[in-house]
DNA sequence: TCTAAAGTATATAGTTACTATATAGTCAAG
DNA sequence: CTTGACTATATAGTAACTATATACTTTAGA
């Protein structure tokens, strides 16, 4: 393969062929990691074509997130069999990264959805709508919880969905159970919750939820929410309906599209059933 | 929602929650990407839940690539339409880095395949195999270039591999004509070539072999080509062969698996005819 | 109640992997 | 023989953390 290491590219001409910075084929000869086959008597950098399918494997290992430290360690010690394991390894984490992507894909697609449901939103408007079954994924009841149970609850909460891939993409929610919000403690949750599409067989604290609902929305910070509340319950008694079990309350627009806090929006969900 | 703005966590909290380093947090109030909702007398800083939300979109769009002052730049600039715009943006984005890591991949798969096979190799082997046909991608004739003219080639060569997507994971070769190759000439390549398992339909440069060769490995540097070829040679007369027109040279083992050049491997295809 | 450990803060320096800039030497074309 | 396009080194700047030093605050236990 002498063609491979006879003709040589100058440090201009390599970088153009590896879309890459002169500078960095530059820095990789200074920490040694790529370094020109051949040096002339004016310092001038000679490459080969060889040398472009080390740069590639290189470029490959970048790609998958290993630091130029640790290609350089690999290197260091190369052969057949550390080649291998090398490859064995980066399969998994490339394999890995995909598929965060994957959910990160699924995310920004529930994120356009419910964006897009919103800006065809009347948020004047008051609705009775029936919902069919929808999965919830729940914390643990954190009603009446002091601040240090609560923060735990958060915690654990958030733990579960990253480490079972339970972002949906749809926003955090709180229920209340229908006492506290008939005596007026809208923010006294008993869980928080996500709506989970693809639930986990076998997982619990999953919730079911299906049945007639009062859909309201509240403009602005959450300390009016009873202006709101009333409203929603006027609706409802005309309409004939009594307050369910549980509100299920949570954020359309929040600080990442709204500016102010009195732009924020509060999709509030009323179980309620016919008055007999 | 008062509760997800009633209740707080600290710095270390929050960080927690969120799986990142404290001084991160610090870092993001201090550039004004995510201030604490509130701080107290002694400036210690809270955290809310909706803040929570937040975060996770910066998570979002940061895995996405963006960079952290333009995800600022997008902040002041909120709105829901903007939101829905910046979505459709990183979900192409996100598409794409998935494709690419799809093809890292295949890539790898490639060379766990390629050096697997060659650990069972014996280099001293000279065999003769028919190959079933299989695709190459060429470059530009090279035949008696000048170095700008290989240079070129080179470039053109490779910038294709990366606009099609035509890199395999298998190694570059080159193929030497017949009558170069009987003048002793083995550095002269006509074309470079790199296998091409999927090839794209429509595309110039690409060509399928298929037929008998003479298979044999070349330990050490190119510079000793001729004592190899020689003993190629020598077994394909001896079983009745003669030269067919080209000959296929790639590496097996180069400086990304071995660290002398006394190790590298070049594997020899020739193909050949029976002698009438 | 006192004290030690664990937490908070700021300020500053270090890290990675470039990337840009300043200065100077080299080469090829008209 | 000069001009423009290259080459080189040395150094400084950048992004996004990350670590360290120093000091104040809170809290759990003797």
């Amino acid at each position: 393969m002498l063609n491979k290491n006879v003709k040589y590219f100058t440090t201009g001409e390599f970088a153009k062929i590896c879309k890459i910075n002169k500078q960095t084929l530059i820095y990789y000869d200074q920490i040694g990691l790529l370094s020109p086959i051949m040096k002339d008597s004016k310092d001038y950098r000679y490459y080969s074509l060889a040398q472009y399918d080390f740069f590639s494997v290189i470029e490959l290992l970048k790609a998958v997130g290993m630091s130029l430290k640790d290609i350089q360690r690999y290197m260091a010690e190369k052969s057949p069999e550390n080649f291998l394991e090398l490859m064995h390894q980066q399969k998994e984490i490339v394999a890995k990264k995909r598929r965060e992507l994957e959910m990160i894909e699924n995310i920004i697609d529930v994120k356009l959805k419910t964006t897009e449901e919103a800006l065809h939103l009347d948020f004047d408007d008051i609705t009775i709508e029936y919902f069919p079954e929808d999965t919830l994924y729940l914390s643990k009841n954190i009603e009446n919880s002091t601040e240090e149970q609560f923060v735990k609850a958060v915690s654990d909460f958030i733990e579960e969905l990253d480490r079972s891939q339970l972002d949906s993409g749809y926003p955090i929610g709180g229920i209340t159970r229908r006492e506290q919000v008939l005596a007026g403690n809208y923010d006294n949750y008993s869980y928080l919750y996500i709506e989970q599409p693809n639930p986990r067989e076998g997982h619990p604290y999953f919730k079911a939820i299906e049945g007639e609902f009062v859909i309201g929305y509240h403009v602005g910070p959450s300390t009016k929410l009873d202006e709101t509340y009333t409203r929603l319950f006027n609706v409802m008694h005309k309409k004939g309906y009594e307050l369910g079990q549980y509100v299920y309350e949570e954020y359309i627009y929040d600080a990442v599209i709204k500016n102010r806090e009195e732009e924020y929006v509060t999709k509030i969900m009323m179980e309620v059933n016919k008055v007999k």
